[in-house]
DNA sequence: TGCAGAATTTTTGCATACAAAATACATTTG
DNA sequence: CAAATGTATTTTGTATGCAAAAATTCTGCA
């Protein structure tokens, strides 16, 4: 009867933290910029302080949070350059992914991102940014998957989660959207001839278009911010 | 008197123990899958096993060390495989240092560097593998901070301190030591020229041949190794 | 002897208690 | 009234204690 219970032994508590923790983060729950107080905190995610402190140290390392010594730690919040970085880091690990996964995608993993593809055509039609930007990170995803490298994968997602932790997709304009559409098109193409440079290309490309974006939202929302 | 003790208040004993800890795996005083017990360390790095355990989650998040739940940590160990994807990944990052160094780079930046390469050069003269090693290392750090990004430089040293835990920089043969100076001499040359491009391919071809030879000696030290 | 299983010890994981630091607040003084 | 100083409260950082899980040892039996 309880043997299901029993069977699937649950993740240690600093494990759930850490992934609810990262969620909030990442989600926008906790905006940038803001104080992760422990005792209201472990009451959220009702865990006790030790394993919330073991997971908060392990998203530090992550770099989702800030440590300020005595103070806690702090959702992080990017200045305009930290961004410039990070999007910086992110086209090359984005482009040795694509040039990578155009030498070893399978058949297989290349029509179940061609078929994500149509489904985000959908979406774009629809106008739906939501399913948008859903299906759009599942091709990434997809892409990153397929390089069949786990180091890389790591640190993409890693990398990566800083940015989300930004939630950038808003509106943009629908000429961007459009050849940002585009993009994808061309990154099939390539993707389903093999041609790693050219894949890699387009890949640095559109995350290039994609940070101008991003830069142009951070500007118009916060004119001066400061932070690290 | 004490106005010195405490008006430099030292790190929090998290920070220590991460910091130590980081060091006995890099240095190999830890090795590679060899079992983290938290009594044992603690007392060997005089905290107490809270600070320790946050210590010990940080590593997780960096890589330095595994988690096997309800069993603790223990050294992280490459197996063959894993080490291919991290040089991978590393040529990348590397390569991507490059680009960006032979464009960001100031004279006295790149002076800098070429005193640190006369140093190899007198090391690898001399026959003395560890100033060489020191001065490699060195060197490869300075391009890194010579592309002036930060995000870059903590990826890069994060997924690179995986490769050093392995402690593999034994007696390489004479013909590929000297291959790899010659190597540094055409990094140099692209760099002075401030060739990106250029400086990519070498950085990552030399990257290349460092694998190779750390797959070879690997080989030669355990024919079949099990891990993760 | 060899091995399965039980009892014991060790080790990990978590919660709580306590100390130290930072913050907020109030009070005094110029 | 403002600034500064002292006090109280909150919050972070660390140590310790306890429960659960794993590892080890011991024991009984074939």
């Amino acid at each position: 009867m309880t043997a299901e219970i029993i069977s699937i032994p649950r993740a240690a508590l600093h494990e759930q933290a850490a992934y609810r923790l990262r969620e909030l983060l990442v989600e926008g729950s906790i905006a940038p910029g803001a104080k992760l107080n422990e005792r209201e905190l472990a009451e959220r995610l009702s865990v006790s302080r030790t394993p919330l402190r073991e997971a908060i140290k392990m998203l530090a390392a992550e770099g989702l949070v800030e440590l300020l010594p005595n103070r806690g730690a702090v959702a992080v919040s990017l200045n305009e350059q930290d961004v410039l970085n990070t999007f910086e880091v992110m086209a090359g690990l984005e482009g040795m992914s694509g040039e990578l996964a155009a030498q070893r995608i399978t058949d297989a993993e290349l029509a179940e991102i061609q078929a994500l593809h149509y489904e985000m055509l959908a979406a774009h039609t629809r106008r739906d940014l939501s399913a948008y930007y859903r299906f759009n990170s599942q091709i990434h995803k997809a892409i990153n998957a397929a390089a069949k490298n786990p180091v890389l994968q790591t640190t993409y997602t890693q990398v990566n989660a800083r940015l989300q932790a930004l939630r950038f997709r808003s509106n943009q304009d629908e000429a961007k959207w459009k050849s940002a559409v585009q993009e994808h098109e061309a990154m099939m193409t390539a993707l389903s001839q093999r041609d790693g440079p050219a894949l890699r290309r387009i890949l640095v490309a559109h995350l290039q278009h994609k940070r101008d974006v991003v830069i142009t939202q951070l500007r118009s929302a916060n004119p001066t911010q400061i932070s690290a």
